[in-house]
DNA sequence: GTATAACTAACAAACGTTAGTATGTAATTG
DNA sequence: CAATTACATACTAACGTTTGTTAGTTATAC
């Protein structure tokens, strides 16, 4: 693996303990058993973890919103779909989800203006899916909001409980989520 | 209102923003016009504002939940005062619960390990309302910690969104929350 | 005259980062 | 094949700032 590679993954790690600001370059080359200035041999700077953590993630979830909107599935398939890929990111990805969920707050400019419009068309999106779906198409306006935002935080909240190495198949999960979100949890 | 609630009320503003470790003493001092050395005339130090928030917000959430265990309402009867109450909780303490939500990692021993086995206690206290809900009595176990955090998560959201001045009502939002988490989005 | 609440000045430690240098290994050249 | 260049990776030392906090002092109010 890539010596820059190594530092992402090192500093990840980290920083979902300590968060963003809470973990020095001296903390991240400490857990890499070399000094802090050896680190910009192979990184321009701290907010380089930060912004590309953060993007490469955001693009992964453009990418499969696109490819669903795209598609030619019937509605309640595509948001089948959209559960299934949200969560295999996510799954994929359990420490880097970590920091792209709760540390994108420390991006500076434009990045962190360019993270929130990306947030926007994904949840944008979302709303989409939810609108085509014409059995749960009496949804009032101002509801539509409140769902997206409570559909995509009990996905994303598989990343403080989810362990990929335990009992719980990540196609069970997505079955179980689908049937939570869409049939309430009395349904299950 | 007592100088030293002001300058939680200001320190919480500004850790909203910009996280606890990447708001500064200097900040807060200039955020209520003062020095930085002045705050030490009514605080101990930094990690109080922290302790005292969490811990404020944990004790409101299980003395609810604590009420609710006691109370001799029917058990789905329970879980809407639960939702309700989490809600207002929540609502009423805006600022407050997001830096309750998402810095609580940065308690110091030994309020962290305190704050852990509170957290677990009302997510185990949901689980129990759950539990004695006939109408779902038919979860696998396994199933339990997800939907405990995913109800919980959609809880939380709330504090993303929600403009207590807006249009939504409490009592509205406790109405929509309600159904979205037990029959699902199909049917709102 | 005792609190309350502010100030200035300073502290040691930690921060992100830069400069300059050493070392080994791989690639290129005579 | 041997010599030389280039690159990757690490180092020590230090920089200017910012950090949380303490000490000691001053002004206002009941």
């Amino acid at each position: 693996m890539n010596r820059r590679e190594q530092i992402f993954q090192t500093s990840i790690k980290l920083m979902k303990n300590k968060g963003y600001v809470g973990t020095s370059m001296r903390d991240i080359a400490s857990g890499m058993s070399i000094e802090a200035a050896s680190l910009y041999n192979h990184i321009k700077g701290k907010e380089d973890i930060l912004t590309d953590n953060c993007f490469e993630l955001a693009n992964k979830f453009i990418d499969s919103l696109n490819t669903i909107l795209k598609s030619d599935e019937k509605p309640l398939d595509k948001l089948h779909t959209f559960i299934s890929n949200h969560v295999n990111i996510l799954v994929g990805n359990m420490d880097a989800a970590h920091v792209f969920l709760y540390e994108w707050k420390h991006l500076s400019e434009p990045h962190y203006s360019k993270f929130l419009s990306m947030r926007d068309e994904y949840e944008q999106g979302l709303r989409r899916i939810l609108k085509d779906d014409e059995s749960n198409n009496n949804f009032e306006n101002s509801s539509y909001k409140m769902v997206v935002i409570s559909v995509l935080s009990s996905l994303n909240a598989i990343e403080q409980w989810y362990k990929p190495d335990g009992e719980i198949k990540v196609e069970e999960l997505c079955n179980i989520l689908s049937k939570i979100l869409i049939n309430g949890i009395k349904e299950l």
